[in-house]
DNA sequence: CTTGCACTTTACCGACCGGTCAACTAGTAT
DNA sequence: ATACTAGTTGACCGGTCGGTAAAGTGCAAG
């Protein structure tokens, strides 16, 4: 009857598997990560794992999908609409992202950055498949961008001409850019010092008169 | 007598394994580019290579180097002090990067992002060597990015009391997230459309008020 | 001519990579 | 009881990884 639950023999090694691939390949890399260590780490021999995928790359495909999904629900939904304005909402956000970060840290060792941007630089040179996945993942995020500036628009703080759009793909770059930085201090208050960057990026340009 | 010329059988061998390093690992990346690969596309045996170099690790150092110094004479300085007023040099900037990352992908056909970025973003967590000469470079070029602020501050052209190391640090944070997301997409028009983002950043906050 | 040295060459190493396969186990349905 | 099947297991594959070692080459100084 219920198709959640049961799990006779069941369903507990793939989704050890998935759990085991986020943690280590988050921890550190796509390549820096072996089938073996997914294996042993999820307690499943290698057979196993090739029961329920075809392959490394297509259980990366399934992790990653796993992991924009929490992260749509523990961090970016909560962090960008939790609080009341604009600013307040960036600072939120940061603050989530940042605390996000530091548990990584904690638990593993390692401040990872952004799994998805850190996925998209390893393999976004020679592998389409997960280079395009991760970028509809990105996609997602900027959408869930531009739809609090398009709030902010609504309620007034910030000019009804803006361009929502361009102004949640330049959020984007910058937040992958802070993690970046990040990642290379091994430090997550690079995220506290650099997210208000957020912000600035959204005041007035004074006027434009250079070169026509 | 001359010390830089003369190569009997010479050190053409530890130029061309620079080369092909470079090539190779800028092209793709640290882990996917191997010893054997590197040495034949230099035309050099493996054992060659381990004359001159301790391991991979080294060499890869070594081509950093090299890189950084290339990349600062060749992009950096004729980017950021070729043209006059802060919003001209932004924009000399942005295209020169545009057109290194252009030719880079015109010859190799992948569009590679910021070299020294990628190698953070794959190496950042397991190999603090790398990671901290990263670090570096990295650091040489927010000098660059403060020196032209406070060039721009000394002409009046940004407030007096602006803080120009943490904009240099945000300009470079937003510079690795252009790249990263160009990356993904291979495309470098992904650099023209956010680069001037980089000047937003520079907007004057109208008020501080929320929350003290 | 001989020695020394910088450099090259080749063969080789153990470890590990992602992936395959056939045999096996256990729960289910008939 | 039997047959089927989802899932598991462990042995095994060829290939590649970074790195090593020893022999060989050619040049230059003594």
């Amino acid at each position: 009857m219920d198709t959640t639950i049961s799990n006779p023999t069941g369903h507990d090694s793939r989704e050890g598997l998935l759990k085991a691939a986020r943690e280590l390949i988050v921890g550190r890399s796509y390549s820096a990560v072996g089938i073996a260590e997914i294996c042993a780490h999820a307690g499943v021999r290698k057979g196993s794992l090739y029961h329920f995928f075809p392959g490394k790359e297509a259980l990366t495909l399934a992790m990653l999908d796993a992991l924009y999904a929490d992260f749509e629900r523990e961090v970016l939904i909560p962090g960008l609409t939790g609080a009341n304005g604009l600013h307040a909402r960036i600072k939120a956000f940061v603050h989530a992202i940042h605390a996000f970060e530091a548990s990584i840290q904690a638990e593993s060792g390692q401040l990872p950055g952004c799994p998805f941007g850190n996925l998209a630089v390893e393999m976004g040179t020679h592998n389409p498949t997960l280079r395009q996945a991760i970028r509809g993942h990105l996609d997602a995020v900027t959408a869930h961008f531009r739809s609090v500036l398009d709030d902010a628009v609504q309620d007034g703080e910030l000019p009804p001409h803006t361009d929502t759009d361009a102004l949640a793909e330049q959020w984007l770059a910058l937040m992958e850019g802070i993690l970046v930085m990040a990642k290379t201090d091994q430090d997550p208050a690079t995220i506290l010092r650099l997210g208000p960057a957020l912000g600035a990026l959204l005041n007035p340009t004074p006027e434009a008169r250079h070169e026509p």
